[in-house]
DNA sequence: AAGCTATGTAAGCTCGTTCTTAAACACTTA
DNA sequence: TAAGTGTTTAAGAACGAGCTTACATAGCTT
């Protein structure tokens, strides 16, 4: 998950997964689409993707056709999912943490942060 | 949206995110929770994230109160709608181009590389 | 005002990322 | 097998991100 976050905050790797979304896209044709890089950097953006479960690859003869991974998405979206999941129940402990902080407003040094 | 989804990609900021889930909470006890951390560098973090849209800082007294930002954090998320959205109307379009691809089969060499 | 606490900013270093060119690899076709 | 496509790997340059230490700023407290 933490590399497919990585992966995805590349602008150009994002500008490849929108073009897979249609479907398998072959190494060539998606370099074709960014004249403003050469073929050996859509090729390691490529490998960085596959790294990350994103895409995956298949051979047809010469060329390779990439295509998107949903699970691999599906997985790193799973940071804002957990982002805004559990919010009730962790909101009731908030609120009776902060009672009880507000009640005795201890603001000693006792341990506070653990290992 | 750009932005965050960089902040997004560091794991410390992802930290930092979970952590004002329940709530407000200061920079200073922010940076307690990452003892490998100068605070400073925490601080930058923040600053990277509140740029990002996806925190807002509010004074309380010397202290500075840090709140998680929905919007942004929904706005950040809105890479992954968007590559789950609209995917019927584009298979459709897929396909048809697809059809018409392999009936003419034009291989030829127009203008593939420009300057 | 002086000094403390809480926090941010600046400067500089290190390391990782992304790009480029050159070369290698793999499959196809003659 | 030799030449031709399609694609990746290697090596190195340039740039940016993230860290640290030192310093600056802002508010509270005496």
């Amino acid at each position: 998950m933490d590399e497919a976050l990585r992966a995805i905050a590349d602008p150009t790797r994002r500008a490849i997964l929108m073009l897979l979304r249609d479907g398998e896209v072959a190494a060539g044709d998606i370099a074709q689409r960014f004249p403003a890089l050469s073929r050996p950097a859509v090729s390691q953006h490529l490998r960085v993707l596959a790294h990350a479960g994103l895409v995956e690859v298949r051979r047809d003869g010469n060329r390779r056709l990439y295509r998107l991974r949903r699970e691999g998405l599906a997985e790193a979206a799973g940071f804002f999912t957990e982002m805004w999941s559990d919010r009730l129940g962790r909101l009731k402990h908030a609120a009776e943490r902060e009672e009880r902080q507000q009640r005795t407003h201890m603001r000693d040094e006792d341990e506070r942060g653990p290992a």
